[in-house]
DNA sequence: GATAAAATATACCGAATGGTATAATTTATT
DNA sequence: AATAAATTATACCATTCGGTATATTTTATC
């Protein structure tokens, strides 16, 4: 059986992370944390060492939320035009799906960490890599079973695909509106068809 | 002849502008500002009502330090196409630019201000606003002038320009590698010749 | 150069900060 | 059910927070 920390200690970081995606890690103080969870300042530090590794925990905790399901889905289905068209299906949801976190962990994190909190700032730039590289992977795949063309540089359009998703992710969040987020994987979807089918 | 206080005015808001940049709002103390500025919080405090007033002159201090000159390189061509391609010059050289003060005050403000400071968050609402109208009204021009194709939507392409830059310049800043702006700038070029362009 | 006015430095405020020692409580073991 | 161990609450710590009242210094006016 699980035992009543670790249990506490999911509890802990389920009812925080929304909060310091939120407000940031400075904007986020121990008071706000305590309140959130419904105990006490005990229970925190009886869980976590300081409030820099809960920052931390509480970001791995809304990537596990937001962001990894996004492998299952790409897992799910077979063959490398499916496969993108799957990312860009996902963060169609990812509005809705973040909004009531505070938008997405990896842009918010990525700011407020920089030039802040280097271990921080390493985590989100090892997320970013990870997922540009799977991206990366699956262009190079479909290029190798003729699926895509061959002239397509795998790792360029992977980062300029997720720079677009993060920029109009960015944009729809901060305007209130939807409509930046979901023409872009409309573009996107064009684009892949357009430049990257044989 | 410019009075005393304009001039401390000035030099506070030149020293702490790149500090709130880097270290957003709540991360950044006033004791870290009286260093930062080498003056007391009399100075401070005689010149700004508060932190929040502060920071929203810093703000637009970035804005007119980085992002304000681009409407003078817009203005100083003539015809859309090239004021498109003035724009992707522009911010080829934003990250050599930018870093020094932390990046992208506007991505920066806008992460660190939303969920949590109303009065900066309109801010940079209506700074996003103007930038991506600014950007349609070309587009729109180019098309009355027979310049750029009937069927282009001004407002969509030009916020989903928007969006492209402000995403790469999001993961050139965050992974310390210039590449994904320079190559989204040639891309976007590229988009123009291709989709725009009669 | 004296005087008034403006601007800055200093000393201080109550409140809140992250963190800790210890007491109280809950849980697990027998 | 009794006891030991683990977990959480409470009270408290020094420090720092943003902000202010006032003293001092600097600037402008005459």
């Amino acid at each position: 059986m699980i035992s009543k920390a670790k249990r506490t200690r999911q509890h802990i970081l389920e009812k925080v992370a929304p909060v310091f995606n939120k407000q940031g890690y400075f904007g986020t103080s121990m008071s706000q944390i305590t309140t959130a969870i419904g105990l006490s300042k005990g229970a925190v530090y009886g869980n976590f060492e300081s409030k820099e590794e809960l920052a931390i925990e509480a970001f791995n905790y809304n990537l596990r939320k937001v962001i990894f399901p996004l492998a299952d889905r790409i897992n799910a289905v077979d063959g490398a035009i499916l496969k993108l068209k799957t990312i860009t299906g996902f963060y169609r949801e990812y509005y809705a799906h973040t909004l009531p976190f505070g938008g997405c962990p990896i842009i918010n994190v990525g700011i407020d960490s920089n030039n802040q909190n280097p271990k921080l700032t390493e985590r989100v730039q090892y997320i970013i890599r990870r997922l540009t590289d799977q991206m990366a992977e699956i262009i190079e795949i479909g290029k190798q079973q003729g699926e895509i063309k061959q002239d397509v540089s795998s790792l360029s359009t992977a980062r300029r695909m997720y720079s677009m998703i993060e920029g109009a992710l960015f944009s729809s969040v901060l305007m209130h509106d939807e409509a930046h987020l979901l023409e872009m994987m409309d573009y996107i979807d064009m684009m892949i068809d357009n430049e990257l089918v044989t």
